[in-house]
DNA sequence: TGTACATCAGTGAACGCGCGTTCACTGATGTAC
DNA sequence: TGTACATCAGTGAACGCGCGTTCACTGATGTAC
């Protein structure tokens, strides 16, 4: 009973956290994370003010937990994924991981792809880090992908990360059903990055 | 005197209105632009937070203007080069252009990475369109590059825009003595995109 | 030529509003003895 | 076991502040006759 009830505490207190999070997500996604206000998001979480004050310190508190819990759990599933593609098709694996995330939590989606290119030096630093470790996790995908090719520069892995970020960005101003059109261009440039090889070999995984 | 001095007025206000936009990037650059105030955009520009009203309806439209007229303008340059770039130079001559804007107008260029991924749609639509037509200029000074190819996909050039910008990004975020570092990988990558022939061909250009 | 009127960039006072922050408090729960 | 104290998420009142916007005005200049 006692155990319990300290139990639904600590659950009740990473409840209102969690909604806080999600609140400033969604009204970000309205108007831009840096023109949310804090009484704004409390009462988007249906707490008082004051209350917020238990949970952050500040706007620019809540927007980093964002970025290393939320955005850094999506960036860590498309990198699992990345890694455990088979041999020829970790492009388009990574590439429908996106898209799907777009269709899971465009609000998400969009807190990222906005603040990497944001206002707050903070924000861009921990998303670049982040991303980076994406990059890294596809790069030895890509290298350890059909025959051990190693040559591959590690600048094709970061430009591919860019792309396809840049693809996530233009996918949420479409209208869901044409995004997947966006597709086959997209596995086309980023296999242009690895190269003729990688392209070839890659080729079993299917185009148009 | 009575032509002079009507010229006089309108270069005034043309001047006043002036200030106000390079007012809005300088603050813009520092907490981003969604969260500029008409007031503090008139106290930067040293007018009264009524004049603002002769110039600009709100935010927005200033935000508007700065696109057609600051950002469109550098695009439009960027876009010249490309085309009168000699034949295999096209990638290295708009990367220098682009590193060249970065060094001489940091903060229009942040404004136009910021907002190319921002919160206001009206915004990231205009400068989709200008970056458009940024990719159609490259397009067409790639497959009229060296021997007359013209398989390239769209899809190339609107991918090498997007990695030009992304790397104007990151320059931004870095001392200007490092800046240079990322123009090789750049180049590679963007020529990757251009297909071996391309690359080739370019190799002519000068690498490390 | 002079006179009367129109235009228009810039202004200062004033408005109501929502903001971030502080404060002292409540009430449920955990801890010490 | 009961009692006293500590912790801590949530609260409502209150603060001073800067915001966007309105209004009526000034003064320089252009236009009509």
């Amino acid at each position: 009973m006692v155990l319990r009830a300290t139990l639904e505490k600590k659950q009740d207190k990473e409840r209102v956290r969690g909604a806080l999070l999600r609140a400033a997500l969604r009204l970000g996604a309205v108007h831009g994370f840096a023109s949310v206000g804090l009484r704004e998001v409390a009462r988007e979480a249906g707490i008082a003010p004051t209350s917020f004050y238990r949970h952050f310190a500040d706007m620019e508190e809540l927007g980093l937990a964002l970025i290393r819990e939320l955005a850094g759990h999506v960036l860590r599933v498309l990198g699992e994924r990345a890694v455990a593609a088979p041999p020829g098709e970790v492009v388009s694996v990574l590439v429908d991981a996106m898209l799907a995330a777009v269709a899971q939590d465009p609000e998400l989606m969009r807190f990222m792809v906005a603040e990497r290119a944001g206002a707050f030096e903070g924000f861009r630093a921990l998303l670049r880090g982040e991303l980076a470790v994406l990059a890294h996790s596809l790069h030895g995908a890509c290298t350890s992908d059909g025959q051990g090719r190693s040559s591959l520069p590690a600048a094709a892995a970061e430009a591919a990360v860019s792309l396809l970020f840049d693809a996530a960005a233009r996918a949420l101003d479409e209208p869901p059903p044409r995004r997947a059109a966006l597709r086959e261009p997209l596995i086309w440039s980023m296999k242009q990055l690895f190269g003729p090889d990688a392209s070839r070999a890659a080729s079993e995984g299917g185009s148009p």
